[in-house]
RNA sequence: GCGCGGUUAGCUCAGUUGGUAGAGCAACCCGUUUACACCGGGAAGGUCGGGGGUUCAAGUCCCUCACCGCGCACCA
């Protein structure tokens, strides 16, 4: 008997020690798998890329959920014979570890501007490298079988030719322009975000009535209402019947008297306020749109650091949190104020990572046009591209109602601004002189060239990720082998940020899709339900925490069992309890078995008695299901039937049945080579789930050629 | 406002094409029979959110209402 059964099962002593011992094997590298004659070279390929975690600190349960389910699609998927790669990498993530180093900086009461780009982004690229080193450490203490000699960074220099040559494609199909547009400004970040970026808040704020001419117009936000001189009506307002089109009116304003013109559109909902409204084009987009629509003057009146500009006259240079009061202070003297609703509540659009304030603005910035046609890609838009393969069922995702929400996103969606006033990414490829403009891989060679300050949207490079991992460019083996990937597995909080611009990405460069699958997992929050934040840092539940107490395959099926695709995972400790107690029973039953058949001839196995031919068959039944299921991602439905057989059926049928038989003699070989078969069965099938503990016992069983990571699945009909 | 998801045993949740409800944990009773007390045996527990419909048959399909959660849009 193996010294390490006689002690009840600890995952402390033998998980790193297991890890170690794959890491050496090479298996979770094909290439490897392929050499030693375990995965054949015409063998299908399965292959998933690893969703970078963002490299802001370590990584939280969330991450943990993901390593988890990865890692039994590629364990299954390895022990089916196919050419499985699973690829590791890390996101730099621009904007939020940049703010993440700014933060820190900020307590050696350090400013980014005082020490300049070149110095802060060197602090930014230790932070990475540290935060990296952590993840990586912990991504293998999770047990994932990434396969690690093909590492990826999505700031690394492959990774940056990779973007530079997207974006220059791009920019040479006149997808990427450069224009005034209307963006979202954060003035405490100081830099523009995308649309899906912004975090909208609800708050209670003032809303102010006031007298404009013979109007009333309402606003919770007087400061901006210098520049208004367009005043909105719907055309068919019987209130407002005698106003004309583009008629204009004099009347006294903040600083004294304006003429106006007044504007009939539709846009106007006739039952909200008073029905008419002043338009701030500079700083809507809405008003934008109208001004547009009716070639309407546009003028600035707040700058990026969220001050007044001149046009506000004893205002100018104040803030806006400052002038508000004041402003309103004014009308009220000049007997314009008519009213102040204190209990109005509006919803603020706020920076995802900075918390600022969005101020949208008019600026020069870099586009993605998602609405042009494509010569190259039969004519289609980018938005057509992004439809298709899931409109067509090319690209499945699980569950499916979150097509729904896909479509909805895709059809709303405007164009991508890629531009950003960071100093920590991919700088733009695109060089100035006086007014020549140059994009190209390299910076040109002749003189006085200045490249854009600007760097690239964090998700530009991301949604590179399927083929930049690959080698694309470059015309790989790796990108033929194993591009489009089998699934893309993440949480559906970044359907839009990521997998549209993967499709996007993939569709326009590649002209093919990136991924036949998606798979969404839901949030993992606390056992009372609330979101375990991964931006706040906040530690609630700390994977590491939960290995160290309960061992890595309870935590495993604590995240599997009773966790669906798209459905958030309430994280409970009793569960993973009752799971480390699971690895215990399997390593118990496992005992069992080695001590009742170490005098089985393992070589020719004795034939089954009628009744352990129906339990042999009830098992062989049960691998037909699960692996039915494994292929339809039905994971936490495989492991309960599993669990459940385990403990249910194999030992309280199985083996205490075999005790009688062996104790009387009866029948006893049936029996023995009964159980020999069963345990071996289920430690393969259990593998993908709990694979320490199955992989810890299968060193310990008699006759095993490798190691139990690339035993093969079972046959089943 | 538009859309999506949820509502099933005390708690957490499964339940694939419709065929008279399942698991884990908790609680209850019995048991220390040498793989395992990180255990075994037994019993209990639900008119599947309300209402209506289709069907021989509905947790499962359709309509409707309520509550909870989420996404998107608007907010002068």
């Amino acid at each position: 008997m193996d010294e390490r059964l006689l002690k009840p099962y600890d995952p402390k002593k033998t998980e790193s020690k297991i890890y170690k011992l794959w890491e050496k094997s090479g298996f979770f590298s094909p290439d490897v798998c392929m050499e030693k004659g375990i995965v054949k070279p015409d063998a299908e390929s399965f292959s998933v890329v690893l969703p970078p975690p963002n490299v802001t600190g370590y990584l939280h349960t969330g991450h943990a959920l993901m390593l988890v389910i990865e890692d039994i699609m590629i364990r299954h998927a390895r022990m089916k014979g196919l050419k499985t790669l699973w690829l590791p990498g890390t996101d730099h993530a621009a904007i939020a570890t940049q703010s993440k180093v700014e933060k820190l900086l900020e307590k050696e009461g350090i400013r980014k501007n005082d020490i300049g780009r070149e110095k802060f982004l060197k602090r930014v690229e230790k932070y990475a490298l540290d935060s990296h080193d952590t993840i990586v450490n912990q991504a293998k203490i999770m047990g994932a079988s990434l396969d690690w000699s093909r590492e990826a960074f999505t700031l690394d220099e492959k990774r940056n030719i990779a973007v530079k040559t997207a974006f220059k494609r791009m920019y040479d199909d006149g997808l990427i322009y450069r224009g005034n547009r209307m963006v979202n400004w954060d003035p405490k970040g100081q830099t523009v975000i995308s649309d899906d970026e912004i975090v909208y808040e609800e708050r209670k704020s003032k809303f102010y009535t006031f007298k404009y001419g013979p109007f009333e117009i309402s606003t919770a936000r007087p400061e901006t209402k210098f520049g208004d001189k367009y005043v909105v009506m719907h055309p068919d307002d019987k209130k407002y019947k005698g106003w004309k089109h583009l008629q204009k009116i004099k009347l006294e304003w903040i600083n004294g008297p304006i003429e106006a013109t007044v504007i009939k559109d539709e846009m106007i909902d006739m039952e909200f306020g008073t029905g008419v409204m002043t338009i701030t084009p500079w700083h809507s987009h809405e008003d934008f749109a109208l001004a547009e629509k009716y070639k309407l003057e546009k003028e600035q009146i707040i700058d990026k650091y969220g001050r007044l500009l001149p046009i506000a006259g004893e205002f100018a240079g104040m803030k806006i949190s400052e002038a508000r009061e004041k402003i309103v202070e004014k009308l009220k003297t000049k007997g314009l104020l008519v009213s102040i609703d204190e209990n109005y509540v509006n919803r603020v659009a706020t920076a995802e990572r900075s918390g600022g304030m969005i101020e949208p603005q008019i600026m020069l910035q870099w586009f993605v046009d998602v609405n042009k046609k494509i010569p190259s890609r039969d004519n289609k838009s980018l938005k057509e591209l992004m439809l298709e393969p899931v409109r067509e069922g090319k690209i499945k995702i699980i569950p499916s109602h979150f097509e729904k929400v896909y479509f909805n996103w895709i059809e709303n969606l405007r164009d991508w601004c890629i531009s950003r006033q960071i100093w920590y990414g991919h700088r733009i490829p695109v060089w100035y002189r006086k007014d020549e403009i140059y994009c190209g891989i390299e910076e040109p060679a002749e003189k006085d060239w200045v490249q854009d300050e600007d760097t690239l949207d964090t998700w530009f490079s991301s949604g590179l990720w399927t083929f930049s991992t690959l080698g694309w460019p470059e015309k790989t083996k790796d990108l033929e082998t194993y591009h489009p990937t089998s699934v893309l597995e993440t949480g559906h909080d970044i359907l839009f940020f990521w997998i549209a611009r993967m499709i996007l990405m993939s569709q326009y460069l590649l002209g093919e899709i990136p991924f036949k699958n998606v798979y969404l997992h839901g949030m993992v929050r606390a056992a009372d339900g609330k979101k375990m934040s991964k931006s706040l840092g906040d530690k609630a539940i700390d994977p590491l925490d939960i290995i160290e107490k309960y061992g890595n395959d309870a935590l495993r099926l604590a995240m599997i069992i009773g966790n669906t695709p798209g459905n958030d995972l309430k994280l409970n400790e009793n569960d993973i309890r009752g799971y480390k107690k699971f690895a215990n029973k399997i390593w118990n039953a496992s005992r069992f078995v080695f001590e009742q058949t170490k005098d089985l001839d393992i070589s020719t196995l004795p034939s089954l008695d009628e009744e352990d031919k129906a339990s042999d068959k009830e098992l062989q039944n049960l691998v037909t299901e699960i692996s039915k299921e494994m292929n339809e991602f039905r994971f936490s439905i495989v492991a309960e039937k599993l669990y459940h057989y385990f403990w249910h059926t194999f030992a309280d049928i199985v083996i205490e049945r075999s005790k009688a038989k062996i104790l009387k003699n009866q029948n006893a070989s049936s029996a023995k080579a009964l159980l020999f078969t069963h345990l071996r069965t289920l430690l393969i099938v259990l593998h993908p789930f709990m694979p320490f503990v199955t992989e810890e016992i299968w060193s310990i069983f008699p006759n095993h050629k490798n190691l139990l990571i690339v035993e093969s699945w079972p046959k089943y009909k």
